[in-house]
DNA sequence: GGAACGATGGGATACGGTTTCCGCACCGGC
DNA sequence: GCCGGTGCGGAAACCGTATCCCATCGTTCC
């Protein structure tokens, strides 16, 4: 019992050498670690004194070959550092913690390369599926892009989620799970109108992308219902951050300074419109009232609080997950039910939330 | 070429089914595609034909089984929600992407069940490293579960790192990224002091957590520095969120209301502290000052924009990876320069971005 | 012109488990 | 006392890929 095999003991340990300083057989190993097979007590407590000797973990690599494993689930982002992102990531992270899956997180930097090359790598690792976050720009390449990779992972038996982002068009084998982000933009805007607020400055988001189109359209039918007009020269786009905000807001004031009030496509979007206001040496809500969307922590952080559009995140990650999971289950016994490219669409309510950035307008118009 | 093996053509495609279909063998196909073996530019060209045809990709698992494979880094996160901390993982997983390596993430909830649960699991995904991150309760059992993580990871040929708590004791083969925690509180409180504060109140965390424990130490030895008396009843240790910075705010006012200003343990209790003073009708930083710690995005987005201490969490997450990496690389040819336990660490500095929350004490103390 | 050699491609094996198929005891029943 | 059933453990066949070793073919050098 002094020197094995080898002096350096590198590597792991294997299944082998547990059988082995067990006494007992490979197979025998693996059924009481499996414990899918009947055991005798002796037998049992001999392997795990050696497995807890040995510190011996199996090799997930070796386990997925041979047909078991944990299942696996991917989620790809554009950037991690996004609180709204960051609680999607939580809810499929957790949902599949909670099943006993493990979940991969890669971030696209929203290159459409890396996205493709990402997408690639984890068909190679097998996953159960591709959870893809985040609002996208549907231009015209994307649809074919997106069907081609929901066609391949359905192919390799994975699965493609598209989660805050509208569903493809059709027969593709993907499942969306998106909120109503259109009308959540119209109760938003519903509400600073009915509040007295007639011109009102709509920061929306990058011009095309599909969330930012979508809170627009709410707005705009909101004005519609409202008969209000609506003034395309208050609507500013730009990127979903502070900074945007901020430029927005100081250019908005610069050229047309008579809105009372701003409706911001992001709650970091309204946080840099208040930073902007306040230089200005406006008030916040007296001078200019201020709306946010998504109800990120931020929004109940600022001063004042934030009236704001609640997006339920993470529950769209614990539902795309569940989604994933019910499918696979599905697929079990009784042969496979998932026809063709059956594009399950769940969706999601918002609702707004009512803090203190609103009040009637003041300034004169 | 009709009907080939199996109708449904469930699963994927593997190398023989390529092989197969180009007529030559498998090693030719590894090969072309691995490309680190002279091939001809007709199998070249006839084996990627197929490949695209097939819509083919290597199966991990396998080409990690036969030894070749991604090298993969684990991070495992408390709660992926947390700015900080997904600054840190944008920097690992950046890196890694850089790198070709893939990254994995899990979230431990706070839960050392968990914790073991996700190292053991990572251990069994044969992952290069596994990166912890965030400040940790050191309690009496801390130091043997870490060293035991790190021994059971070593033998395997894993490696731990820590990032953002504080180095091991004794020789206990894991990598610590660590930032100037205590010098960072210690500027920051001098910030405070140099402004004529002296009744300050501090929110350093929570009470166990080596972070919390870092700050306030820092904070203290400024005070000491200055010759002021420090007083541990302005001290209110509690969690790293909005609600204890609101709360601790409010049960100061009635219990000590003559500090001028709050030290708060981080960016988002200085949030939850701003909150509660402005509820009270206090001004900031006209009646009181407030400054936190990490310097995560909100801080600029408040009103006041608040004046913390930046810490690089971004770059501490490239420079553990390039710590597993250097490590990995260096255990090549040359025999394992690896000695037994080294513990590396590695500092990265800390410093005040003053802002727009601080001035000189008005309230009569 | 024959032999040694470089460039390529193929067959076999290893990687570390899981699982199927078998065989060996041991048991009870007739 | 013999036979069939049952319970448990072992040997071996994969899982999909990388790589080692060998065979082959066309060159080039002597």
């Amino acid at each position: 019992m002094s020197q094995r095999k080898a002096i350096g003991d590198a590597g792991r340990a294997t299944i082998r050498d547990v059988a082995e300083r067990a006494g007992v057989s490979v197979a025998s190993v693996s059924r009481v670690l499996s414990g899918n097979y009947p055991v005798s007590e002796e037998l049992r407590r001999r392997v795990m004194k050696v497995v807890r000797d040995l510190d011996y973990v199996t090799n997930a690599h070796a386990r997925s070959l041979a047909g078991g494993g944990t299942p696996t689930v991917a989620i790809l982002i554009n950037n991690i550092t996004g609180a709204a992102f960051a609680h999607v990531a939580k809810g499929v992270e957790g949902a599949a913690t909670l099943r006993g899956w493990l979940s991969l997180v890669g971030t696209t930097g929203d290159d459409p390369e890396r996205e493709l090359a990402l997408v690639n790598l984890m068909r190679q690792q097998g996953v159960a599926a591709v959870v893809l976050l985040g609002g996208a720009y549907d231009f015209e390449e994307y649809q074919l892009r997106m069907a081609r990779f929901a066609r391949s992972l359905d192919a390799a038996g994975s699965h493609l989620v598209l989660v805050g982002r509208p569903p493809l068009e059709g027969d593709v084998p993907a499942t969306t799970v998106d909120y109503d982000n259109e009308s959540g933009a119209y109760a938003m805007a519903s509400h600073l109108l009915s509040a007295g607020h007639r011109r009102v400055l709509v920061l929306p988001g990058p011009a095309g992308l599909t969330t930012a189109q979508g809170r627009l359209k709410g707005a705009r039918r909101a004005f519609e219902a409202y008969g209000v007009p609506f003034d395309p020269g208050l609507v500013r786009h730009g990127p979903y951050d502070d900074e945007h905000g901020y430029a927005a807001v100081k250019a908005a004031l610069h050229d047309t300074p008579d809105f009372t009030a701003v409706l911001a496509g992001t709650d970091v979007v309204a946080a840099g419109a208040m930073q902007a206001l306040r230089a200005e040496g406006l008030r916040v809500p007296d001078d200019v009232s201020i709306v946010g969307y998504d109800d990120i922590p931020l929004a109940s952080q600022l001063t004042p609080q934030l009236t704001t559009v609640h997006v339920p995140y993470e529950e769209m990650g614990r539902v795309a997950l569940r989604a994933v999971a019910d499918r696979r289950e599905g697929t079990g016994p009784a042969g496979r039910r998932k026809g063709g490219g059956d594009g399950e669409h769940l969706v999601l309510g918002t609702h707004v939330v009512v803090r203190d950035s609103v009040r009637p307008p003041r300034r004169h118009t």
